[in-house]
DNA sequence: GTGAAAGCGCTAACAG
DNA sequence: CTGTTAGCGCTTTCAC
């Protein structure tokens, strides 16, 4: 593996000059400049990151902390931050927190031992305590991403979440459905609170009381939604309408249809947060609420390597964007 | 950040001594070690990877290159290496080829430039001019997953992508189709050549010609899948089944049936290989071949690390994981 | 633009 | 086990 002092040498120049090139820290002659690419093409040289990041104290890494990448929606969020981030020249690192925050709390550990220049983060927790915890092992630009954290000074991109429950809500409401119940994800999160937030407007929307929607916490899993659905279609007075306020709980509810041999609509409506690319192939159709995940994401990792470059303190913002009802085949009116 | 003589200093004891416990690559005393831990503990110290790196010429990264990370096949590959690799103390990269050996070569540039201590690849081609390409490019330890590539001398994880073939295509005949076609990757990659070798050999089982399979290239893409399907499908002679070779292709399919407004298995079968973790509620519900990725992603990362610790050469041994048919909805008679 | 030199934090080798 | 030392490859500074 060759050094900067052979391409220096190949090149006829200092070994400072090729630096300068390199990272165009300082004025260099066009000729030079040619000299030096020649050079380096010739012998393959490439810079060792780690002698770049020990020396300099800045590592061109960022790190991507997620609930799960096998989750389609987190899967978009990865591409989008790769592929924006190489084009930066940074690499990054995507690693899950399985929505625990124990989990959550390592991955940064790992991230402060590689030291990543930033971090875009969906933590797992909303309030100041976990605030408080992050502040301590985050030392890096952060951006937060689908929930924000009591306690924290980092800009939030999110989805408009009250305005996602409500519009979800709404929808069944609006078909006829009284007797609904929430496939909640875990409360203490604000993705979580500020969804079922808006299921409660619509209801007030209409002069409706709330009492009586069942609402089920299932930690936005597809296995717990899966396992509660059963238990919630198996009674004798059971939902003619069932919100779920993530995509994965979508998934499960819907396998719990098939276990209980169960049609939507006619038998049960399911609507959804989160859209899904495949929504024409699955069954019932799916009546969602979608979100324009791309933006969001080129907006979170636009804003983190702004404040990498610059230096400049995160504005604190929260930046909501606007869900959208995407209207299928899973609703119907009640039996 | 605290530094290792930070925490000699504190444990006062050598930073020589620190940095053996730290690797345990020197017997030291248990009292010592309690010592130097608590210290470690006091400070918050974190050794800094880049130093590591660039001091012992080692990095504890692993890369991982694949297709697509929203494929949710290799989604799963991910979450296995990623985790493994964890309890071994290496952290991943992971990166997307796209299908694209132009881009496989642009990440392995960059996995190079990062020192990763090892790579997973799941390569774009299987011939050996891009296999002596990869020898240039790639100077540490590689486990293939998916594919082999002529000329170099990895360890490979793959299905039996012949015996996954033939019973795909075997299943289609002996419910009696003989109007078939069969949507496949890219020619020049083993993992779609042994599949189509294995259809042909479905036929040949059963004293049946070949010929009349229709055979459509779609580069493993599912909007290309989606394209040719219906372009498939709007002839007067339309096939009345379609093997698909991969998840991806096998979703397309789906979606041009629906496009088309053509029933599964009523109109067309469908067998594709790779299974669905949401079968259940895919419309039709798939027939499929399924691959245990588990097990070997497993295998793949297992190896790797071995190589890595031992430094032994690579066996270049293929390891063949048994494909299994996995019957559902989506195969019927031909009408 | 050059050339020399310091030093980032760590590992590893060695003499005590 | 300690203490010292060299040096990984690079960036950065400084005098020229």
């Amino acid at each position: 593996m060759s050094t900067i002092r052979d391409v220096a040498s190949r090149a006829g120049v200092a070994i400072s000059t090729v630096s300068a090139v390199i990272n165009r820290s300082a004025p260099t002659s066009a000729a030079v400049v040619a000299r030096v690419e020649q050079a380096i093409a010739e012998i393959g040289y490439m810079p060792q990151r780690a002698a770049q990041t020990l020396r300099s104290g800045r590592s061109r890494l960022i790190g991507l902390i997620i609930p799960d990448i096998a989750n389609p929606h987190f899967a978009t969020v990865a591409r989008v931050v790769e592929s924006v981030c190489l084009r930066a020249g940074y690499m990054t690192f995507i690693y899950n927190t399985d929505e625990d925050s124990d989990h959550e709390m390592q991955i940064l550990k790992m991230m402060r031992m590689q030291r990543v220049a930033g971090l875009i983060l969906i933590s797992t927790r909303s309030d100041a305590k976990h605030g408080a915890r992050l502040m301590a092992e985050i030392g890096v630009p952060t951006v937060l991403m689908g929930s924000h954290v009591g306690g924290t000074p980092f800009d939030i991109i999110t989805l408009d979440d009250v305005r996602a429950g409500r519009l979800a809500m709404g929808r069944l409401l609006d078909l006829g459905h009284r007797r609904i119940a929430a496939m909640a994800g875990r409360s203490g999160v604000s993705t979580n609170e500020e969804r079922l937030e808006g299921c409660r407007l619509a209801f007030a929307d209409r002069g409706l009381a709330f009492g009586d929607v069942e609402i089920v916490l299932a930690n936005f899993s597809e296995e717990r939604a899966f396992d509660e659905t059963r238990r919630l279609l198996s009674r004798k007075q059971r939902p003619t309408a069932i919100v779920s306020l993530s995509n994965l709980m979508t998934i499960g509810v819907m396998r719990a249809f098939v276990a209980e041999r169960l049609e939507s609509p006619r038998d049960v409506s399911i609507v959804g947060i989160d859209d899904f690319e495949w929504a024409e192939i699955m069954n019932p159709q799916p009546t969602t609420i979608a979100q324009p995940i791309v933006e969001m994401t080129e907006a979170a990792i636009t804003r983190l390597l702004d404040q990498i470059k610059t230096g400049h303190k995160p504005s604190g913002r929260r930046l909501c964007f606007e869900p959208r009802l995407v209207v299928r085949a899973s609703c119907g009116a009640p039996a």
